[in-house]
RNA sequence: GGGCGGUUAGCUCAGCUGGUAGAGCAGUGGACUUUUAAUCCAUUGGUCGCGAGUUCGAAUCUCGCACCGCCUACCA
C-alpha cells in the first residue's frame, strides 16, 4: 500500500487539442462579455413538455402557439446551412430545438453553429412538430450559458469503460441513461421506504458513526483518531446497539438509514462504506417482523418497478406471494435431494459431509453451527425466491433472543432473494446478564485473534440493566436491495461514488 | 487474498507470424432551410498504461509494476 494518498499540491493540466480549441472559443467569450451568466430562468422541463404536447398532432400543436422556456445540455447537434437542430437534455429528459436565420437572426445562428456538445444552454421558442412528428422548439432566442471545455464521450456508444464511469460519474450520468435512472430508483426506493416506517409511527433518527466501541455485527472496523480528545475512535459497523439504547430510552418505535463501514473486501456485492436500513419496534417478535418485512418489499416494487414481480438477472422474482420460511435443515433438504431431517442432525454425518468439502470446523461446532456451513455451502445461492431461513444458532448471534423451547438457536431470520442475504431481523436480547455472558464470549474470541468479534460495550449493559421492553429489530441492505430492484450485477452500479484505488 | 482477461487519439475500437500507427464519432474548414447516431468533401490530432529486457528494429515478444474488469474467498 503506498504512503502517498494525498491529493497533490500542484494541479496537473492534462489537455489536448479539443480542450486548447474550446478554450480559445471560451476566451473569445469572455472579451464579448460574461460567458457564465446567471440570470437566465428556465420555465419548462423537456418531460413536462412532452407529457403536455406529446400526443397534440401537427396542426393543432400549430394552432395551440405554445411556447416553452428552456435549458440544458447539448446532447447532439444537426447543422445545415440554414437552419439547425441540437437535443439538449436536462434533468428530467431530452428535447429537441430547431434553429434557423428567421428565427434568431444570421449572426445568432453563426455563432451557435460553433458551440459544443456539452455545451449547456438557454432557448425559448414555440412548440411545434416535425414532418417526421418529434415534438420540438422553434427557437426565438437562445443562451449559451455554460461553455463545456471538455469532450463528451462518444455520442452512439457512450461511455463503456467502467473504471471511467465510476471515477467520473459526473459524465456517466450524462451519457447513460441507466445509470441515471437507477440512481433515481434508489432514491425513490430510500424515500418509499421512510415512508412506509413513518407512515406506521417510527421515529427516525441518527445515531454515532464514529464510536469508541464498535458494536452490533460482527466485522472488522475502520480505526481513526480525534486529536482534540487524543482517543482512538472506530466507524461504525452497524447503528444497532444505539438504537436499542433509544429503545430503553421510550422510543419505542426507530429507524435510521445511513452508512456502516467495515474494513473488508471490495468486490461486486461488497463497498467498504454502504448503507443500512435498521429499524426497532418495542413489543413485537421476529415473526412480526417477517410479516411487515413480505408488505414493504411488496410495496417497493410496486412503488419502483411498477409491479411485485422484477426481473434480476434472468430470473423473475415475486414479492406478492407470502415468502417461504425455513429453517436451515428444512432449506437443505428441499433444495438438495441428498439431504434428509434424519441425516441433517447426525453429527457425525454433517461433519464428514463438510469435510467433503473442505469446509474448516472445529470441535466446539454445535449441530446447529455445522447446519449453518453446509447450508452456505450448498443452499444459499440456490434461495432465488424470497426465503426466510429461520432458527440460527445462538454462536453466531450474539444479540439475539433464544428461543423458548431450543435455547441453542435464536429467534431471528434471514431473507434470502436471488441467492443473497437482503435482510436480517431478529427478537432482541434484553436480558443484560445473558447479553453479558455472550459479550464476553466475543471478547474471548477476539482475545484469541478473531479481528470480527464483538467488543464488550459496557455501557449497552448498562443501558439493558435499566430494563429494555421486548423488541424486535431488523436490518436491511440497501444498496443490495436497490441492486434487485434495478438489476444490476454491480454494487458499483448503485452507489454514486464507489471506493476505487487512487488514480 | 488467489486465478484469468484488459489498458492504442477526447470517446468507441482495429492493428496477423516484430518493419516505425489506422477507422468511426468528436474537433477544424467548406456545402446544405424539417434533421434524427443527419449527409457529403477536405483536414488536425498519438510518450500505443509505466519501467526494464531481447532485437538492426517492439503497440506487437519476455519480465516487473500500476490501474481496471470478471471469477473466486470473507462479509451485508
Amino acid at each position: 500500500m503506498s504512503e502517498n494518498n494525498n491529493p497533490s499540491p500542484v494541479e496537473v493540466i492534462d489537455t489536448n487539442q479539443i480542450i486548447e480549441e474550446r478554450r480559445s472559443k471560451l476566451s473569445k467569450l469572455r472579451e464579448a462579455g460574461n460567458p457564465f451568466p446567471n440570470d437566465f430562468e428556465r420555465k419548462d422541463l423537456a418531460q413536462e413538455i412532452h407529457d403536455k404536447y406529446g400526443t397534440q398532432d401537427k396542426e393543432n400543436l400549430e394552432e395551440l402557439d405554445a411556447s416553452a422556456i428552456v435549458a440544458g445540455r447539448i446532447m447532439l447537434k444537426r447543422v445545415m446551412g440554414k437552419a439547425s437542430f441540437a437535443t439538449i437534455q436536462d434533468m428530467s429528459g431530452q428535447i429537441q430545438l430547431y434553429i434557423n436565420n428567421a428565427g434568431i437572426g444570421d449572426e445568432e445562428h453563426s455563432a451557435f453553429k460553433h458551440w459544443d456538445l456539452g455545451d449547456i444552454i438557454g432557448a425559448s421558442g414555440v412548440l411545434f412538430k416535425t414532418k417526421t412528428g418529434e415534438l420540438s422548439i422553434r427557437v426565438n432566442s437562445l443562451r449559451l450559458l455554460t461553455k463545456s471545455l471538455r469532450p463528451l464521450p462518444e455520442k452512439f456508444h457512450g461511455l463503456t469503460d467502467q473504471e471511467q464511469r465510476y471515477r467520473q460519474r459526473y459524465v456517466d450520468l450524462i451519457v447513460t441513461p441507466e445509470a441515471k435512472r437507477n440512481f433515481q430508483i434508489r432514491s425513490k426506493a430510500i424515500q418509499i421506504l421512510r415512508t412506509f416506517l413513518t407512515e406506521r409511527g417510527y421515529l427516525e433518527v441518527e445515531t454515532p458513526m464514529m464510536q469508541s466501541i464498535p458494536g452490533g455485527a460482527t466485522a472488522k472496523p475502520f480505526v481513526t483518531h480525534h486529536n482534540a480528545l487524543d482517543m482512538q475512535l472506530y466507524l461504525r459497523v452497524a447503528p444497532e446497539l444505539y438504537l436499542k439504547r433509544l429503545v430503553v430510552g421510550g422510543f419505542e418505535k426507530v429507524f435510521e438509514i445511513n452508512r456502516n463501514f467495515r474494513n473488508e473486501g471490495i468486490s461486486t456485492r461488497h463497498n467498504p462504506e454502504f448503507t443500512m436500513l435498521e429499524f426497532y419496534e418495542a413489543f413485537r417478535d421476529y415473526r412480526y417482523l417477517m410479516n411487515l418485512t413480505e408488505t414493504m418489499l411488496k410495496e417497493l416494487a410496486e412503488a419502483c418497478v411498477g409491479s411485485a414481480q422484477i426481473t434480476y438477472q434472468g430470473h423473475t422474482i415475486d414479492f406478492a406471494q407470502p415468502f417461504q420460511r425455513l429453517t436451515m435443515s428444512e432449506a437443505i433438504s428441499a433444495h438438495n435431494g441428498q439431504f434428509s431431517s434424519d441425516n441433517l442432525n447426525d453429527l457425525e454425518f454433517l461433519r464428514a459431509e463438510l469435510a467433503k468439502r473442505k469446509i474448516t470446523c472445529f470441535s466446539t461446532d454445535e449441530i446447529g453451527m455445522l447446519q449453518l456451513k453446509l447450508f452456505e455451502e450448498t443452499t444459499e445461492e440456490k434461495l432465488i425466491q424470497p426465503t426466510f431461513i429461520v432458527a440460527h444458532p445462538k454462536d453466531v448471534s450474539p444479540l439475539a433472543r433464544s428461543n423458548d423451547k431450543n435455547p441453542e438457536v435464536t429467534d431471528r431470520f434471514e431473507l434470502f432473494v436471488a441467492g443473497r442475504e437482503i435482510a436480517n431481523g431478529f427478537s432482541e436480547l434484553n436480558d443484560s446478564e445473558d447479553q453479558a455472558q455472550r459479550f464476553k464470549s466475543q471478547a474471548e474470541a477476539k482475545a484469541q485473534g478473531d479481528d470480527e468479534a464483538m467488543f464488550y460495550d459496557s455501557d449497552y449493559i448498562r443501558a439493558l440493566e435499566y430494563g429494555m421492553p421486548p423488541t424486535a429489530g431488523e436490518g436491511i441492505g440497501i444498496d443490495r436491495l436497490i441492486m434487485l430492484l434495478t438489476d444490476s450485477a454491480s454494487i458499483r452500479e448503485v452507489i454514486l461514488f464507489p471506493q476505487m484505488r487512487s488514480e
